[in-house]
DNA sequence: GTAAGTATGTGGTTATAACCACATTTTGAG
DNA sequence: CTCAAAATGTGGTTATAACCACATACTTAC
């Protein structure tokens, strides 16, 4: 199986393992290891699923298409974290969000449903497991209320500004990339993409901001809030 | 102390647990029973916390207010569930949201830090415990997602449409109370109260639905969709 | 390098929500 | 019941985003 174990034992996942328990806790939960391409979708909206992914290279989005066409994006998965977890563990609840590639991505693939079934196996791998996943899943509940945020100011302006003030903060940088072209910013801030652009030029011409392709620097001295 | 523990064995906290889990659970989290009044705020923004809350009575909103005035309600929390989990459970997180109660409430508040600590005790409460705040975390995942998409319509009619569906569905009927009155409800969708009123109004005529106070039924044979 | 294709930016128009002022209805206290 | 206060609704105006068409820039394959 073509994985590196000493990476997935620095993963939130599966930190704190021997190599025992990690290979106790892989069996248990199947573990496959997929490739997917670019925009290919890995797991589809309406099916139920008790498998997360684990992201070992490239990167994951979670979108959600309406029936007419209307992209919004959700979240941002990079290397080392997870995605699905969430319907992994709530029994009987399908997928409403599509779980896409955003480049060319090798993923981990384990069935991790077994975790809220009632039994109580005290597998050490297994309460490490369980642990690991709380501190997983309450992480990924920030990251959710983090982009309610930057989607709750009621123009563009203030949403970017939500967005790149908390990118910064979490990158300690005025300077850093975002894992999102315009179209895909336009879908996370839930704006028109053709709007953004305009946006951005305007707050590029006030000096606010840099911005070209996915590289952004906040000049604050020229009034940045926050 | 004022509190009903054959309740307490039926919340998704403590569910699953004999009499002496609860008692050995519930000293370990430093229970307290606490009251507030409507609009009272529980947990302030800004805060760190490692304390938990669980509604005994009453209801409890989770909003933000910006700098200007700007509020913005991110869920509400009924009797029997619990708020301010991830912030507990994640270290040096300083709050980012109010808990305000939504009417005169109690509440238990439970210092629930220590589970995220690294020490492994396998007392069978603490793991039951852990078990436990993995679904109630995985479930406040999805209701932070089902805000997301009752917020990323563009137009007020598809933000209502939203939100009134999958609160039909949850209560499996086409008539229902919702847990907001007006301008909450504005909040919560993130747009203007007045704009929501004048559209509900529409809505109203068009004969898409009866809204009278925070009753609602949709009169789905007049083209409703989903 | 060139061409094709993709991504980004911009002007113009329209639709819609925000905002303001105020009318109407509902609620609650006495 | 009466009054005051709060909640809800409505008209009018303005600000802004969506939308459309297209220009420009950048990327990739050849």
């Amino acid at each position: 199986m073509n994985m590196n174990k000493e990476y997935l034992k620095k993963t939130a996942v599966f930190r704190g393992m021997t190599d025992e328990e990690l290979d106790a806790a892989l069996s248990a939960l199947r573990a496959s290891v997929k490739e997917y391409e670019k925009d290919q979708v890995i797991l589809h909206a309406g099916t139920p699923t008790d498998m997360m992914g684990l992201v070992l290279e490239g990167s994951v989005r979670i979108e959600s298409n309406d029936m007419w066409g209307n992209r919004s994006i959700f979240s941002h998965v990079e290397k080392g974290q997870v995605f699905a977890e969430t319907y992994a563990l709530v029994p009987d609840e399908a997928l409403l969000v599509d779980a896409v590639a955003n480049q060319d991505c090798r993923i981990l693939m384990l069935r991790i449903g077994f975790l809220s079934e009632e039994k109580q196996d005290t597998a050490l791998w297994r309460l490490k497991l369980m642990s690991n996943m709380l501190a997983v899943s309450v992480r990924k509940n920030l990251v959710l209320s983090g982009r309610s945020f930057h989607t709750s100011p009621k123009t563009i302006r203030g949403r970017v500004m939500a967005y790149l003030s908390s990118m910064s903060l979490q990158k300690e940088s005025d300077e850093f990339d975002i894992p999102f072209d315009r179209q895909q910013l336009a879908d996370y801030l839930n704006v028109d993409r053709t709007a953004l652009s305009k946006e951005l030029g305007r707050m590029r011409k006030e000096g606010l901001i840099d911005a070209r392709k996915n590289h952004f620097r906040l000049r604050r001295e020229k009034g940045y809030p926050l």
